[in-house]
DNA sequence: GGAATGCCCTAACGGTGTTAGGGTAGCGCC
DNA sequence: GGCGCTACCCTAACACCGTTAGGGCATTCC
């Protein structure tokens, strides 16, 4: 299910993001130029071009990617747990925190949407909106507050031994009421 | 007083900063290039490193002079008001849309405090554990949310048609409660 | 056999941060 | 007056970046 989004891609562009995947998270945003992808493949740079129009396009195909999976992640998580919002949360820092490089190039900067598959976005927001019952405030305020801290953590902005954990329990506390 | 955190640079330096400033704030991050900004001075590129060791000094110098002139406004804030926390935000947010490149800057990687002017960082943060009574947990809470809807407002995260006036107030008033 | 498709190549362009090494104008000091 | 020092700028080059032009070579299909 997690290919869907690159659909569209022929077989060979499918494989050139997926080694793109792999080296953004192994070796950070740096490594992610078009000459160290195409080492990796075994290519030249130039080549690249054949399957992809240019590096925003392999950029959107992972976005698209991250969004694919964050769908099925998240919408697993409401799904499993008799307390949505928490559990949707979870996986939000969860999946953050397993590929942190992925999360940044997804959280950034602007989106393409028109390079996006189309949908993805949508459907990784869904769960959340499901999870506050459609109030689209809620779901907007909650959100805010987990990409910032998610973002604060990676970049590591807080002190060092600020007890994170309690931070976001009290932060969803907050946020969601009795929810 | 915004001068300050440019004390241990030297006449020259200050210049390059100031003009990098402007450059970042009025062309955006990609203008913000050595070749550039030598453009923009009159010189060369190769000549900025007589005054600053290069490009990460650069940047670390827009962000203690951003961290500085934070501080200011942060505290004026809570001082004039009788809802400080409600203040502050409003301040935090009007940083950022004044100047969203230096925001962007200042937030979007892990932070050189070994680079930065001592003390601004956390200058820049005491008016918020001021305005919480001394409580970190909710201050860090507060901040990741108010960083948060900043990041993804300035990102267009959001659809055109959100009121964010209301998401933000609402987020407020949950993570304040009665202060 | 001939054409089309898929995939890769070399070579080059203009951009980036950065360094090595050299020059020159002005100032204080003997 | 001349010496040295400081402040400031220079050219030339290196290795990297994204990207394009133009060419080659196998496989597949008619």
């Amino acid at each position: 299910m997690a290919f869907h989004a690159l659909s569209r891609l022929t077989p060979r562009a499918r494989e050139i993001v997926q080694t793109a995947r792999q080296l953004l998270e192994r070796e950070g945003p740096d490594a992610l130029s078009m000459r160290r992808l195409a080492d990796q493949l075994g290519i030249r740079a130039s080549s690249i071009y054949e399957h992809l129009r240019d590096k925003q396009a392999l950029e959107a195909a992972l976005i698209s990617v991250g969004f694919e999976e964050q769908a099925e992640l998240f919408g697993e998580a409401v799904h499993r747990s008799d307390a949505p919002i928490a559990a949707l949360i979870a996986a939000y820092r969860a999946f953050a925190r397993r590929q942190p490089n992925l999360y940044r190039l997804m959280t950034e900067r602007p989106l393409r949407r028109d390079l996006l598959a189309s949908g993805v976005e949508e459907a990784a927001a869904m769960p959340l909106l499901d999870a506050t019952g459609g109030d689209r405030e809620r779901a907007r305020a909650i959100w805010a507050f987990a990409h910032g801290m998610v973002i604060l953590e990676l970049n590591q902005r807080f002190p060092p031994g600020a007890d994170l954990d309690t931070t976001w329990r009290k932060g969803i506390d907050a946020l969601v009421g009795t929810g």
